[in-house]
RNA sequence: GGAGACGUCGCAUAGUCUGGUCUAGUGCGCCACCCUGCUAAGGUGGUAACGGGGCAACCCGUUCGAGGGUUCGAAUCCCUCCGUCUCCGCCA
């Protein structure tokens, strides 16, 4: 949710950052109609409820002569306080409506849609196979030649975009993401094992429920949602708090499983394990203050260069549009690593810095030298997940059909150097 | 799944039976000041969030788990839901 004072005080910035999404700048329009609406009818309501309250005081002090006459007053107001109560509630819900629909305040990001993303740099060279003189092969067939990856059971199983990691393939994902809580650990995070199922607020609250919403695994009979990241939870982690930063940001690095019904994607990365409906993932998932939220930004994409590094593979980070940012982020930069069998670019990392967005809605604040409360920030990136396996299989593949282990896995994989096939 | 108890201003608790004097009391903690060789003890005052109005001091409203109802008036009565605890049953 925007700030309503700067709604108020400086409302065309946000117009400015709805055209920038290529948004409806008249939302903020309305917004502001509807804000004017809803403290006049406020107004209203809570003149006639002052003075219900004193008539009330009289009539408990007043002699049985006196009461009958107050009470046909006050039984009067009574109906008036119902009916502006009413209007006020309806003004109310209607700002809500209207609020809920307004993005984030884009800050910093380049103009434009999906394709119009800033590449920030590249790091590392991509392979050529052509000169070490053999054809790559995909990620599914490394990972089939591996025993790593079973797509046909998982099909069988739970349907399609699911699937079985199986023996190496089961401890390349469990080293990976140990690797990432290493590094977060290591950086300061807390990690944390979150619940994947919420409710409704703390979904709607860290954004997921706008336009979005068919993209999420609801459970109808128990109105919970099952989260698409570990962010959510821990979005709500601090929900309603008034949390202390005096000491810096708080900072968590989230493990959690993730459920994404990929609606509207259909026959896109429909091979392998890139897009799937279920995976795990390392979140990093800082609270910080306003002020400091650019630089925490900074923080957690080195942080996920870092992880990129581990496991040595060639990337670039690229600056996201701002029509092309989720309705939370102000800003976000992606990592993205080589895929060779496709010559393409394929995410594994996203950092958003979603400013005040979530917090508000979420009700998460500080205490700023015992003055008023004040809405802090919250930023999360990515530090590693499933997909990555895509990568490392696909970048570290070797003619004989083996993979090497990037050193920095090694540790987690019991000093495994190379993943041989089995068949 | 069954039975019961409970949910009050950071924490602990009073208030609920018998609706109005609750502008929610008290203790602890915390903050400021006073007293004071230092510390401890003591004294005085303050101590929620959110929203509306005002240059401001300040005023007003909402919130006693959530929502609805009864009533002129609800922390207090009624209903629904949520949560916590205890016991029983069942089961990874």
């Amino acid at each position: 949710m925007i700030d309503l004072n700067l709604l108020r005080e400086d409302p065309e910035s946000i117009r400015d950052s709805q055209r920038l999404r290529g948004e409806d700048p008249g939302l903020v329009d309305q917004a502001l109609d509807a804000d004017a609406r809803r403290r006049s009818a406020l107004a209203e309501f809570e003149t006639a409820r002052a003075e219900q309250k004193s008539l009330g005081k009289q009539v408990a002090q007043a002699s049985a002569d006196e009461r009958p006459a107050l009470l046909a007053q006050t039984k009067q107001l009574a109906e008036q306080v119902k009916a502006f109560q009413a209007d006020s509630n309806a003004a109310a819900a209607e700002l809500d409506e209207v609020l809920a629909q307004i993005q984030n305040v884009v800050e910093g990001a380049p103009p434009g849609g999906e394709d119009d993303y800033i590449v920030v740099k590249h790091v590392g060279q991509a392979r050529d196979f052509a000169a070490e003189g053999f054809e790559p092969a995909d990620h599914l067939a490394i990972g089939e030649r591996l025993g790593a990856i079973d797509t046909a059971r998982g099909a069988k199983v739970s349907g399609s975009r699911f699937y079985y990691l199986t023996g190496v393939g089961a401890r390349l994902e469990l080293a990976l993401l140990n690797a990432a809580m290493d590094t977060a650990l290591a950086a300061g995070f807390n990690p944390v094992i979150t619940p994947t199922l919420v409710k409704p607020e703390i979904m709607a609250g860290t954004g997921f429920l706008g336009r979005h919403a068919d993209e999420i695994y609801h459970l109808g009979t128990d109105d919970l949602y099952l989260v698409g990241t570990s962010e959510v939870a821990l979005a709500g982690f601090h929900s309603d708090e008034i949390v202390d930063l005096s000491d810096g940001p708080l900072r968590y690095a989230g493990w959690s499983a993730c459920y994404r019904r990929e609606a509207g994607s259909h026959g896109k990365d429909v091979r392998g394990i890139i897009r799937v409906h279920q995976f795990h993932k390392v979140e990093m998932f800082s609270y910080t203050r306003v002020a400091d939220a650019a630089d925490e930004h900074r923080r957690l994409l080195e942080l996920e260069e870092k992880m990129l590094a581990l496991v040595d593979l060639p990337y670039r980070v690229i600056d996201t549009a701002a029509g092309d940012l989720g309705s939370s982020a102000a800003r976000k930069f992606d990592c993205e690593a080589w895929l060779p069998t496709q010559q393409r670019y394929l995410e594994l990392t996203s950092t958003s810095n979603c400013t005040t967005y979530q917090a508000r809605r979420l009700g998460v604040r500080e205490r700023v030298d015992s003055g008023p409360t004040q809405t802090v920030a919250t930023l999360n990136g990515t530090l590693g997940t499933t997909r990555w396996i895509v990568a490392i299989l696909e970048n570290h593949q070797q003619a004989d059909g083996s993979v090497r282990v990037p050193e920095g896995l090694r540790p987690y994989l019991g000093g495994l150097e190379v993943l041989e096939p089995v068949r």
